[in-house]
DNA sequence: TATACTACTGACCGAACGGTCAGTCAGCAA
DNA sequence: TTGCTGACTGACCGTTCGGTCAGTAGTATA
């Protein structure tokens, strides 16, 4: 059956660039985790640059890590701050990170390689429904006015982000060297708090 | 005179690494930045591991990214937190990675490859007298006593660190492609600005 | 049965890789 | 002057790199 191989060499591609970054993988390498000769990849695709284009593309839009902003977002509106607070239904995009590692690999070697254009950049309609209702909330008193929604944003992608991304590093400061599953939901609740503290005040 | 031409090595290495990362240089890039013959490099150097490890470390304990942060905490201390949200003398740490570029792609780099035992963690003196500081701030009631100390400094560190690694995706949720001062300006105020307030808020 | 197309392979290419090595040369001590 | 040392070079090593290509096997069309 077609597309079942060329399917298995997307998924060693992304395995193995998500490993080691676009430079530290050969095709060699992935052939081999794929099964298959290396002259099949490229009777698939055009070249390294267009696998690594393609395999990226694929999860980053498949999996659209911005959609567990939204979610969070549409809870703020129905439930109001103080439900979420209490509920923590604000982890749904922290939780996303921690359930796919792999995920968070292929950002932090974007984030360093920067060399191709691949779409980390928000989808330009999903920016603005998050947006928008971040402006309503804004103008319902819940959140405060008087900053841009998207620092909202961008905060609370900073804080999961960084916990997964440079673990080893952050964790130190919590005296953790551990790794555990408790480490993270401490310290995912208690950055959270003063995040929406810091969102809701008076300046 | 000896010892020149080996700096000259070191900063030609740091230099590629910042750009391409550990696999995307490779020894004659290095070499020719340098102005060396290739074999020089290894008449310095055990090997390319090593360079990078060599000129990794130099930056990172030679510039002390932490020291910003040392530095803040201080502040802190003997201005009170008002004085700080006034005056905005906590974008110490935020101007240190804006006047380094390099040292911020440096950070990518390790973030992403994680291969090498490199000191991206903390000196555990400066650590201490850090977190030690921040523990005294939170029984004189100018930090909220309910967290970890840790946790504020790694939420100050995730904010200031998204807004240079991850800048093109991040500035596009506030609609500011230009990637001009002002705008890093006004994200670090806002973003601080929920900080200070998160931090010293009732939960 | 002949044809055409796609999936797939192994042998192969030139270039670039990290690393080695014999040897040159300046400076310095005996 | 001789002998030694460390900085430094260019030629070279074996390997691996990304990529090509002729060819095979299987299957669908005519």
């Amino acid at each position: 059956m077609s597309g079942a191989k060329k399917e298995e060499i997307l998924n060693a591609a992304e395995k193995c660039f998500a490993e080691k970054g676009f430079s530290g993988t050969s095709m060699k390498e992935i052939a081999d985790r794929a099964g298959v000769a290396k002259s099949l990849i490229y009777h698939h695709f055009d070249s390294k640059q267009h696998l690594w284009q393609e395999s990226a593309e694929r999860r980053l839009t498949g999996f659209g890590m911005y959609y567990g902003i939204r979610e969070m977002v549409e809870l703020l509106k129905t439930d109001g701050i103080d439900r979420l607070r209490k509920g923590g239904e604000y982890k749904v995009f922290f939780r996303f990170l921690q359930g796919h590692p792999q995920f968070v690999r292929m950002i932090a070697w974007l984030d360093a390689e920067r060399s191709f254009p691949v779409p980390m950049i928000p989808p330009p309609e999903l920016r603005a429904v998050i947006l928008d209702s971040l402006s309503e909330l804004q103008k319902d008193g819940i959140l405060r006015s008087d900053l841009d929604p998207g620092v909202f944003v961008i905060v609370f992608i900073a804080i999961c982000k960084i916990w997964f991304i440079s673990h080893d590093c952050m964790a130190a400061w919590l005296g953790d060297e551990s790794g555990s599953a408790e480490a993270a939901e401490k310290y995912i609740e208690s950055a959270m708090s003063i995040l929406l503290n810091g969102m809701t005040g008076e300046k």
